[in-house]
DNA sequence: CGACTACACTGATACGATTCAGTGCGGGGT
DNA sequence: ACCCCGCACTGAATCGTATCAGTGTAGTCG
C-alpha cells in the first residue's frame, strides 16, 4: 500500500499564501515576531483544512530535544495506586504538550533509550547510576529524582511520603498505643518511599512522646511474618505501621498463623488502600494517597525544571486520607 | 553549560578516511554494496574510538519510521506477571535493535503519541479504535492486536490463554469434580485474556464429558463473593476455575464470610501465581504462566510482522505450570 | 587493443522542522 | 528631501542520516 505523503509545514504555507518561516513562527508563538492577526488566522485555517501535524522527528533533529518525558520505573508490580499516578501525570503533562512514556527497567540499558528519545525530562522511580544522571543533565535533559536523595538532588516525593508515615503514627497514637513497631519491606527497590515514611513515623513518635518504633523486615511469607508478630508482642508492641498494604496483609496472615488477632493483639495500619485491603482478615485500616495531587506536584516539578512559564506554584499537598476499617 | 557537540557519522567517516556514505553502508550492512573487510574494520574502530551513536531523530526523519515498539496497556494494575512479560519482551526486542516503551492509556489519545513516535510496531493490550488501527497500518506501522479478535486480525495470545483454561479444568477433573463453575472478572478491560481462558475451560469440560461451567461474575467484595459461592453450591458445583488469582482470592474471602471452606465445600483454582496467592486462606492452587515463553512468542510476532529475517519459527508454547497448594 | 563488467567507493540530495539574518515598505521626525 | 525605525514578513542554512546515481580503477574477454 502506497504510503500517503505527509502534510508538511510547506503545504500549510502554500495553502495560506505565506512562507514556511511564518508558519513556524505562528505555530510556535515565537516572541518578538510580529505577525498580523489575519495572517495567523489564515495559517490556523490551513492547518485545520490540511490536517497538519508537525513531524516530531524533524523537530527533535533540529532542536536536539523531543517533547517526551521518560518515566523510568523499577520492575515492581504496579498497583492501582501507581497506575493512577502515572495516568494523572500523563494527563497533566499532555496538557502542556509533553508526552509521557514509561519504561520498565531492571537493568541499566536506559542509556541507549535515552539517547534515542532525547527526552525533555526523565522522571526516575528507579535507581539510575549517578554518572548516567550527570550525562543526561550535561545533555540538557531535566532529571527528576524520585529515587532516594542522591547528594543534594532533591527528591520531590519525600515531603509527601513523610506525611504518610506521620498519619499512620498519628492514628495509632490516637488509639492509645504507646509502643509501636514498623513493618519494613524487604525489597530494596522501594527505598524511595520507605525511608521518608519511616522517618515520618519516627518524628511522629518523638512528638507524641513515644519511644522510637521497633523496625522489623516482614518477608512476604506467613511463617516469617508470624515470627515478626510474636517478636513485637514480646517487646510489648501493640500497634504496627506497615510500609504498605501488601506488607500489612502478609503480617495479618502471619498473625492468623500465630493465633493472634488484630487489632486486639496487634493493631496494623497499611498504606495505599489497595483493592484487596478490604478482603484482609480483618479489613485493613490504611492511608489512601490522592494520586491526582501527587501527580500534580510531580508535573509542576517537571514544568518548573524545563523553565516553562506555565509551571504553577505547588499548592498545599492535601494529598492523603485515613481509611479506618477494623485492623487498627 | 555548553552542550557537547554530537559525534556524527561524518566524524566517523573523517576518522576512518572514507566518505559518510560508506560509513552508513557499513553500519547498516546494506546488501549489494561491496565494501572491503579492512575498510569495515577501520570504520568499526573509528566508531569505537569516537563513541559514535546514530541519531535516532535523523534516522526517523529520513526513514519515516523509528525503531520503537509501542506497548499500549490499559489502565489496569500490573501484577508481577505482567511486569515480567514486559521485561522479557523488552529484552527480547532490544536484542534486535528495537526499543520497547509502554504507554498506559485510559483514553484514546494514542493517536498523537503514535504520530510523534512513528513506531515500527504497536502492541496493543488495550482497546484501540478500529479506525486508528487502520490509520497506523496505512502508515506502515505493524499492529499486533492482543485485545480481543477484531475481525480476523489474529490475537497472538489466544492460543496460550486457551491452554491456561484447559489446564485449570484438567486439574479439577483429575480431582473428581464433575460440576464446575467459572468465576469471571467484572472488569471488561481484561476480555482479551478472559474469553480464551473461559473457552479453554468449556472445551475441557466437553472433552472430559462434564456439563459446561456455570459462569458467574465475582465482584471484588466479600458479600458479593459469598453470594456467588452459595449460588454455586446450590447448583451442585464443587469446583471453580477463577479467571485469575485476584478473583480467586476474593472468592475465598467470600467463602470464609459464608462459612464455607476450600477445597472441601468448593475447590478454587486461580491463574497467575501472584505473590499473595500463598497467603490466601487456604493457600491458592493456581497456574503459573512462563512469561519468558509468552514474551518470546510476542517478540516473534513483531519481528515476523516487520519482516525481519531474524524472526524465529515460534517454538512449542510450553508456557505454564500447575502450582498445587491447598485450595484445589 | 578496445569494450565491458565488477568492484569499492563517493557526491549530492531529501527528510521537515527551527532560526539567523535580512528585505521592502510606510510613516514620523527634522 | 532625507534618514531612520518598526512592522510584517521571507530566504537560506542547519540538524544527521539514508540512498540514488555516479566515478575511477583493475581485470576479463574476444
Amino acid at each position: 500500500m502506497a504510503r500517503a505523503r505527509r502534510v508538511t509545514s510547506i503545504d500549510v504555507a502554500r495553502e495560506a499564501g505565506v512562507s514556511q518561516t511564518t508558519v513556524s513562527y505562528v505555530l510556535n508563538n515565537v516572541p518578538h515576531q510580529k505577525i498580523s492577526e489575519e495572517t495567523r488566522q489564515r495559517i490556523y485555517a490551513a492547518v485545520d483544512k490540511l490536517g497538519y501535524t508537525p513531524s516530531a522527528a524533524a523537530r527533535t533533529l533540529r532542536l536536539g530535544r523531543s517533547d517526551i518525558v521518560l518515566l523510568l520505573i523499577a520492575d515492581l508490580p504496579l498497583g492501582s495506586t501507581a497506575i493512577e499516578l502515572i495516568e494523572h501525570l500523563t494527563a497533566d503533562l499532555e496538557r502542556h504538550g509533553l508526552s509521557v512514556i514509561t519504561r520498565i527497567e531492571s537493568g541499566r540499558t536506559v542509556a541507549s533509550l535515552w539517547k534515542d528519545l532525547a527526552p525533555a525530562a526523565v522522571i526516575s522511580f528507579a535507581p539510575v547510576a549517578k554518572e548516567h544522571r550527570a550525562d543526561m543533565r550535561a545533555d540538557g535533559t531535566y532529571v527528576v529524582n524520585v529515587w532516594g536523595d542522591s547528594e543534594g538532588e532533591p527528591n520531590v516525593m519525600t515531603r509527601g511520603q513523610f506525611r504518610i508515615g506521620r498519619m499512620q503514627i498519628d492514628h495509632l497514637a490516637s488509639q492509645g498505643h504507646v509502643r509501636v513497631g514498623y513493618a519494613a519491606p524487604v525489597d530494596p527497590r522501594v527505598r524511595a518511599f520507605f525511608d521518608p515514611r519511616l522517618e515520618g513515623v519516627r518524628r511522629g513518635c518523638a512528638e507524641h512522646g513515644l519511644t522510637p518504633p521497633s523496625v522489623r523486615e516482614v518477608v512476604l511469607d506467613a511463617e516469617a511474618a508470624a515470627a515478626a508478630a510474636r517478636a513485637w508482642r514480646a517487646e510489648g508492641v501493640t500497634g504496627v505501621c506497615a510500609f504498605n498494604d501488601e506488607v500489612a496483609i502478609a503480617l495479618l496472615a502471619g498473625m492468623r498463623a500465630a493465633g493472634l488477632s488484630a487489632p486486639a493483639d496487634l493493631a496494623v495500619i497499611g498504606v495505599d488502600d489497595m483493592p484487596m485491603a478490604r478482603f484482609a482478615e480483618p479489613p485493613l485500616t490504611t492511608i489512601n494517597q490522592h494520586m491526582d495531587a501527587v501527580a500534580a506536584e510531580l508535573a509542576d516539578a517537571v514544568l518548573g525544571g524545563l523553565e516553562r512559564p506555565d509551571a504553577r506554584r505547588p499548592g498545599p499537598p492535601e494529598s492523603a486520607t485515613l481509611v479506618i476499617r477494623r485492623s487498627a
